[in-house]
DNA sequence: CTCCTCTGTTCTGTTTACAGAACGATTATG
DNA sequence: CATAATCGTTCTGTAAACAGAACAGAGGAG
């Protein structure tokens, strides 16, 4: 017995709390509700969140997986911070925040003169403007579940589950949720520029 | 403690615990290590791990990331009971290869209770019949580049660069280029069965 | 301006997850 | 058969996660 053991409670890493509290708190914000709205859903008390979000304290299995139900998240997700899901090893997997979405790239190739890149998106409740891009890219954007509203602001598609739409996105355009989360897939296609055009060979 | 309260610290699922306990214990005995030596490991106490393994506790987040890095698996793996999430383990850049198709897997999650994966699909000149998959299958495709034919034999689709098409894959379809090669995303979707929720290898 | 409602924070007491020791149950070793 | 390992379980005190109330700041309505 190695009793020379002291306690030491090594608390293992002080910002992996802090980390997952701090995603806890991007996704609520995200659906745009109150920590108070949250304690009532979660059946929680609200300074349990107060605190668990910003890092100071070491919530339990109950616990996350209470709020992972009201975020309507997998339980899974509320831990993939930095290093767990670097570990598919590629350099994509890039995540992009924003007002009500959250993209992660998945993939991305060439194609004859044009960059082509797929996301995996998530469009919480909310609208989302978007300034024109670079000249010349067209999004095409398929739902998987949930509704959304989306395209340029003259001609938008109202799209549910199954349904998809292209537009030329160097103009303004937006992605509105209707629903609490909707998941979509998003072709992006944009011709290739010098910067561009030596990245990621093939 | 009969607490006769309505408040009766819901603990959500007994079963959650119960079953992150079970997996836990799964895979202490498959790195075949005695409770005794994960308890020196994880620097965790031995009664701590015997009730928490058999759900007689609500493991705190240091406490599953100190086991899981014991252990050495990813932090959600410990979790990843039914409603498991992202599908790792799973290299991207599996391939399909078909009769004038050539496809490969860039993303795969779930959705509810669906998977949904995420391919670049080439299609070349020439048609490539699919029989019926599981029950339940739809697939969107959405052109990059070319031109292709597809969806049901009854009712197909012409797609060209920038549009898409969904269609029920649990009959028979098709899949036909039109020009030498057309560059696609193909979006299939279909209900979880208990293969694809989670598997053990005993 | 005052009042009101909302935000998120910090405070108290209770419940409980935890470490570590004591326990019993099983299998080796002579 | 003894007895000595180690296995996993159950016990006991302490630190902390939790619920809920009290608190403080920021707008909004009148």
């Amino acid at each position: 017995m190695p009793s020379s053991q002291p306690k030491a409670t090594v608390t293992s890493f002080p910002d992996l709390s802090a980390s997952v509290g701090g995603r806890i708190r991007d996704l609520r914000t995200q659906h745009g509700i109150s920590l108070t709205a949250l304690a009532v859903a979660t059946r929680l008390g609200k300074g349990t969140l107060s605190e668990l979000e910003r890092g100071q304290r070491n919530p339990t299995l109950d616990t996350l997986f209470a709020i992972a139900t009201a975020l309507s998240v997998p339980l899974g997700d509320l831990l993939l911070t930095e290093s767990s899901d670097l570990v598919r090893g590629r350099p994509h997997g890039a995540h992009v925040h924003g007002q009500s979405i959250d993209a992660e790239l998945i993939g991305r190739w060439t194609e004859s003169a044009e960059v082509v890149e797929v996301y995996r998106m998530t469009v919480f409740r909310g609208r989302r403007k978007s300034r024109s891009h670079t000249q010349g890219v067209v999004e095409s954007i398929t739902v998987v579940s949930g509704e959304i509203a989306v395209g340029v602001s003259d001609d938008p598609a109202h799209l549910i589950s199954g349904q998809s739409h292209t537009f030329l996105a160097d103009q303004d355009h937006f992605y509105e949720g209707l629903v609490h989360r909707s998941s979509t897939v998003l072709v992006m296609r944009y011709p290739m520029t010098p910067e561009t055009a030596g990245e990621h060979g093939e």
